[in-house]
DNA sequence: TTAGTTCTAGTCATAGTGACTCTAACAAGG
DNA sequence: CCTTGTTAGAGTCACTATGACTAGAACTAA
């Protein structure tokens, strides 16, 4: 690793780009303002010039001997201590102004977290420092309308929001943000976030039993103070286009 | 530009990975084995090792200055002459050994190319070399099926004809597949070369004069030897998701 | 003038969907 | 024990989209 001293900006930028690995990550969580489920993504803070302290989509360099895919889920887990549940390559984003510094090309990739696993690391990394935390949760649609966050990092998150919602397999998606085990209840709650508008509970309990990936249990989820709800699986393989991609 | 020499393969996968541009191109074209149009695309002949000799998608590097797409674009005239009325990122490639050299991280594009562009094109570059020519056109479903493609670009190509068969706005795609005017039929013949079945006349114009984005002209099609088509042409916006993203 | 072709309009049955109603099955509180 | 509140889940109705099909319109070629 040998560091070429440059005196100005103007001859880094004729360096070969360097590749980075970026990626947004989409969990479910209660939304104080509306009451309901909303998305949520965690960003951490740069601790380093450009754009010291302020947030950041969690990345990193490209390893010499890891696939894209595999860069991203390690980064993910260095800097946020998340494990996805889905994860798929959204874009590159290359434009050669995007960095102040040298020429950066980020390859991006977007990931699904379940609540579950999400809100043990949030208190894990905000009891380090909750003053000043390295990572912290941020409404999506708040993000997607700052313009604060480094890079072009809200241009990124406004696009990734983009895609979730332009998504045809909603199914899947609606599975991996919850657990093995969720009633239609859940999945509409999830529908109703990432789309953010009310869906009718009937039919959208008739569109998803028509649906051929999700399976009924014997069991019930009692507890509430109504009638308990059937918890159903999912049963749509894992795999996606594009092998090795996703995770299980 | 240094050339480091390095002794073997090992450590030249150590380097940082390079970055590089390559673009899937689709074409429509008669086709002789059907009689139908089919989608074609243009290959290039490597000159260089590895894979010195086989078919491979244009590539080549991104210039210090400019933008993934530019260079995209600014690649595809120089190897192949073409320009594309379509152009939009594909996915970015980067598995550790699918370059037996040094590693190479290449970011793909796709592009849709009218068919009166295309024949001109064709016939300039056959007529340098004709016995080995430099480009040269296949079907792409004989393409994604073939083994002997440089690199891992079968399976780019592959991806590229699914990733077109499941786009959702096939309006815009037919639209710069042909050209300003074009009958209802012309836009069949689009669908079905691209989805690979055949449609319905009746039915079709009835979804495509439904659609928005198309209005008719007071021009007919006169010469068939049949009834004269009405002639339309395409309304929708150029812009994309992306902004700057896609060509006009 | 006739035959052959495609364009274009229209019909009919069916599948899917949004809005809505109604009953079932629980918990909580008197 | 019984009422009330809440959500689960089944079902109805009207409307729309779509596949299969029929038939007349408008051209060319012979």
């Amino acid at each position: 690793m040998s560091r070429i001293p440059f005196s100005n900006v103007a001859e880094r930028r004729e360096l070969p780009p360097a590749l980075a690995i970026s990626t947004v990550i989409f969990s479910l969580r209660d939304d104080p303002r509306t009451g309901r489920k909303s998305l949520w993504m965690p960003l951490v803070r740069r601790t380093r010039e450009p754009f010291r302290n302020q947030w950041a989509l969690p990345g990193g360099p490209l390893g010499p001997r890891d696939s894209l895919i595999d860069a991203a889920a390690a980064n993910l887990r260095d800097t946020t201590g998340l494990i996805p549940r889905y994860l798929e390559q959204l874009y590159a984003f290359g434009h050669p102004d995007r960095s102040p510094t040298r020429r950066v090309v980020s390859i991006v990739y977007w990931a699904l977290v379940r609540e579950d696993d999400a809100h043990d690391t949030d208190t894990e990394a905000t009891s380090v420092l909750r003053d000043d935390p390295h990572v912290a949760w941020f409404r999506a649609d708040d993000l997607a309308a700052r313009q604060d966050l480094a890079f072009d990092h809200q241009e990124i998150i406004e696009y990734a929001l983009w895609r979730l919602r332009n998504k045809v397999e909603y199914g899947s998606i609606a599975y991996r943000l919850l657990g093995e085990r969720f009633t239609l209840a859940q999945v509409r709650e999830v529908y109703e976030a990432v789309l953010d508008k009310e869906l009718d509970p009937a039919n959208f309990r008739r569109a998803l039993r028509s649906a051929t990936d999700i399976a009924e249990t014997d069991e019930f989820l009692s507890g509430g103070k109504h009638r308990p709800p059937r918890l159903y699986r999912y049963t749509g393989s894992p795999t996606h286009r594009l092998e090795s991609e996703n995770i299980a």
